[in-house]
DNA sequence: CGAGTTTTGAGGTGCGCAACTCAAAAATTG
DNA sequence: CAATTTTTGAGTTGCGCACCTCAAAACTCG
C-alpha cells in the first residue's frame, strides 16, 4: 500500500518496547486483564495506535488453544433452501475443524413458537454460538435473550428477530426483496395497453407469521400500489412453501381470476405453480416471479415460467454466519461490507 | 455436524502414531519432503484420510513465519470502478498485515499493451504474488507466463487473459453480463406494438480492445439478435469509459437516430449519457442500461434516467484476489463456490 | 559379507501470542 | 514511618506446526 505499509513483522514485544513497559504489562492491557493503572494503560493503547499493532491472527488462534462449539437451528421438512444451507454449512467442515469450531445442526419446527422455544431452552451453557431462522414471536425472542444472557453469540439467519439482543444478523432486506419481485413485475408486464385495465396480480406466501414473508410482502404491495396502481393486487394466499398446496391456489386462481396477468410467489414451493400453469396451457402466458434459486426454479427460469428470480446465495449466508460467529467468540472485527448479503435478481441469462 | 465430527483436536502426532510411524516421518509425507519410501508415504496418506486430518490452520501459518508481497496492478486514470476496488483492497489493510502479507498497489496503463508489459517485466522475483487487470494481447500473456515461470502466483482481475498460464481469474462471466443486460433492455421495452417497429438500440463501449468489454458486447448482441429481432442494434461505439467523450456520442446518436429507444453502455462514464439525455429532455424516455454501480450511476437509477445496472462486486473481488493469492502462496485449498463472482442486477429497489 | 545408500526415528528450535506465577517495585494508607 | 495494597517486571509454558540436524536402522549392490 502506501509504503508506510510496514511488513517489519511488529510484535507485542515492539510495543511494549515503544510504550516503556514490560512484555507483560503490554499483554495485560491488550487482553484485558485487571491490575494496570489507567496511566500505563493509556501508554500502551497509545503505542498499539501509533504503530498500528494487531496481533498475528494465526499466533492468537494458536495459542488460545480452545475449542468452539456451534449449533445452527434451522427448520426441517424438506425445504430446499434450508437444506442448501445446511449443506454449504456442512461443506464447511474443514473450514471449522481448522478452527477447532464443532458445528452441530439442529431441525426444529421454525413455525411453531413453542416448539421453537423449547428447543432453544436447551440450548444455554451447551454452545459457545448459535445460529437460528428466528420467529419473530415474543416467546422466541426470550429464548435468544437467555441465550445471549448466559454468554452465548447468536445471530439470526434468513428471517430476522430485530427486537430481541442478537447480536448480528444474516439474510437479506427483505422488504427490498419484496420491493425488487414488485418492479420486475411491474415492468416485465409493461403499461397498460390503452383502453385496457391493467390485469391482476396473485400473490402466494409460504407462511402469515414468519417475518421475513410478511416484508416481502410489505415491499412487493409497496411498489405495486405506487407504481403500477392499474395491476390489481389478489388478496395473498398462504401455501405455507408446499408445492402441492401452491398447485391448487393457482388452480383456484385461474378458475376465478380470468384477468390474471402474473404471479408473485413470496416463499417457496414454486414448481406447484408451474405445473399448475403448464395444465391449463398458461406457462410462459403468465408472468411469474418467485425466490431463492432451487433446481426446480433454476429449470422453470430456463424454460420461461419464471421470468425472474430474487434470491439471497445460500452459500455466502452459511460462510458469513459461521465467520461472524467465529469472529464474535473470539472478540475479532466483523467485516460489515463482507456480511452484507444482497438481494440478487436472477434470469435465465446471469445463472450461477 | 453428523456426530463422527471429532473435535478431539487432532494433531499431526495422532496420524503418525496412526499410521505407525515417527513425527518427522509423517511431517516429511505431509509436507512433501523428500527421503520417504513409496510404502511409507502411502501408510501415512490412508492415516490422514482415515482420520481426516487437517494441519490445523493458525499453527501452520504461525510456524511458516515468513512474509509474502503481492502487487496488484490496476489502470489509473480516474476510472470509479477501479478506484472502489483499490479502496476495497486498502481496506483489508488489518487482514493483510495479520496474514504477513505486504501489498503494493501499481497504478498501469492498461490499454496499452507495450506500456504494461514493461510495467509487468519489472515485477518477477519482487513479489511472490500479482493481481493484474490483463489485456488479453500476446505481449501480456508473455509477461504473466514469465512472472508464474518465476514462481509468482498471477490472478487476473475483472478482465481475463485465458490463454496465459495464471492460476485463477478473480472476476465476473463477461458475457453472461452482455446477455443480461440484453434481456433487461428485451423484456423492459416490452413486446413491439401492433404495427410500428420495434426501434433502434444503441451501444456504447468502453474499449474494443479490452476483453471484458468486448465479451459484453458479444453477449449482448448473441440476445438482442436472438430474442429481440424487432429490436435494431446501432454499431457500438468507443467512449473510452470517459463522461464527456460518451456525452458527444449521446448527443450525435440523438440527433441521427430518430427511432432511438434504448441505449447501453457496455463501459464506465455512463454519467455522460445521463446529461446527454437531460439535455435533450429525453431522461426516463430512453431506456439506459449500464454496468457498474458508483455514485454516479446510483444517482441515475434513483432518478430514473437509469432502469437497471449490471454490476460486479468490487469489495467481494478485492476480498476474493486477496484469499486467492494467499491460498495459492500458502498451498492452501480454493472454495470455488466462495471465490465465484456473480453478475448482479441492480435495480433501484435493491441498491445496496 | 561389507561398503555404500536410502530410509527412518529422535530430538530440537522458533513462530507470536495467551495465560499464568512469583517476586520486586511503587503507590497508598493508617 | 511502617504496613499494606496495587502495579509492574521477569519469566515460564504450551498451542501445532514447519523445518532442521544427527544418528541409527534398514535396505541395496557388488
Amino acid at each position: 500500500m502506501n509504503n508506510h505499509s510496514n511488513d517489519a513483522p511488529l510484535t507485542l514485544r515492539d510495543v511494549a518496547a515503544a510504550a516503556g513497559v514490560s512484555l507483560a504489562t503490554a499483554d495485560r492491557v491488550v487482553n484485558g486483564r485487571p491490575g494496570v493503572s489507567a496511566k500505563t494503560a493509556h501508554k500502551v493503547h497509545e503505542a498499539v495506535q501509533r504503530l498500528g499493532f494487531r496481533p498475528l491472527a494465526a499466533a492468537a488462534e494458536l495459542a488460545r488453544a480452545r475449542s468452539w462449539r456451534f449449533a445452527v437451528v434451522l427448520p426441517g421438512g424438506g425445504n430446499r433452501f434450508m437444506m442448501d444451507i445446511a449443506d454449504n454449512i456442512r461443506a464447511q467442515a474443514d473450514w471449522f475443524r481448522a478452527r477447532r469450531i464443532g458445528v452441530e445442526i439442529i431441525e426444529a419446527d421454525v413455525f411453531d413458537a413453542d416448539t421453537l422455544a423449547a428447543e432453544l431452552a436447551t440450548l444455554p451453557g451447551r454452545f459457545d454460538g448459535v445460529a437460528l431462522v428466528a420467529l419473530d414471536h415474543p416467546r422466541i425472542r426470550a429464548a435468544i435473550d437467555d441465550l445471549v444472557d448466559g454468554g452465548t453469540a447468536v445471530v439470526t439467519l434468513v428471517s430476522d428477530a430485530p427486537t430481541s439482543r442478537r447480536q448480528h444478523y444474516v439474510g437479506i432486506d427483505n422488504i427490498a426483496a419484496g420491493r425488487t419481485a414488485g418492479s420486475l413485475v411491474g415492468r416485465f408486464l409493461g403499461p397498460p395497453r390503452a383502453g385496457e385495465a391493467g390485469g391482476a396480480v396473485g400473490i402466494i406466501t409460504g407462511s402469515g407469521s414468519l417475518r421475513d414473508h410478511a416484508e416481502r410482502r410489505f415491499g412487493f404491495g409497496q411498489v405495486l400500489s405506487e407504481e403500477y396502481p392499474h395491476l390489481t393486487r389478489l388478496i395473498p394466499v398462504e401455501g405455507r412453501d408446499d408445492p402441492e398446496r401452491n398447485r391448487d391456489l393457482v388452480r383456484r386462481m385461474l378458475a376465478g381470476t380470468p384477468d390474471l396477468v402474473a404471479i408473485y410467489n413470496s416463499g417457496e414451493g414454486s414448481v406447484g405453480i408451474g405445473e399448475a400453469l403448464a395444465e391449463a396451457g398458461l406457462a410462459r402466458k403468465i408472468l411469474c416471479v418467485g425466490h431463492e434459486l432451487t433446481p426446480a426454479t433454476r429449470r422453470m427460469l430456463l424454460d420461461g415460467t419464471f421470468a425472474a428470480l430474487v434470491a439471497q446465495d445460500p452459500g455466502h449466508e452459511a460462510r458469513s454466519m459461521a465467520r461472524v460467529l467465529h469472529a464474535l467468540v473470539t472478540g475479532q472485527e466483523i467485516v460489515a461490507a463482507q456480511e452484507h448479503i444482497r438481494v440478487q435478481v436472477i434470469l435465465r441469462d446471469n445463472l450461477p
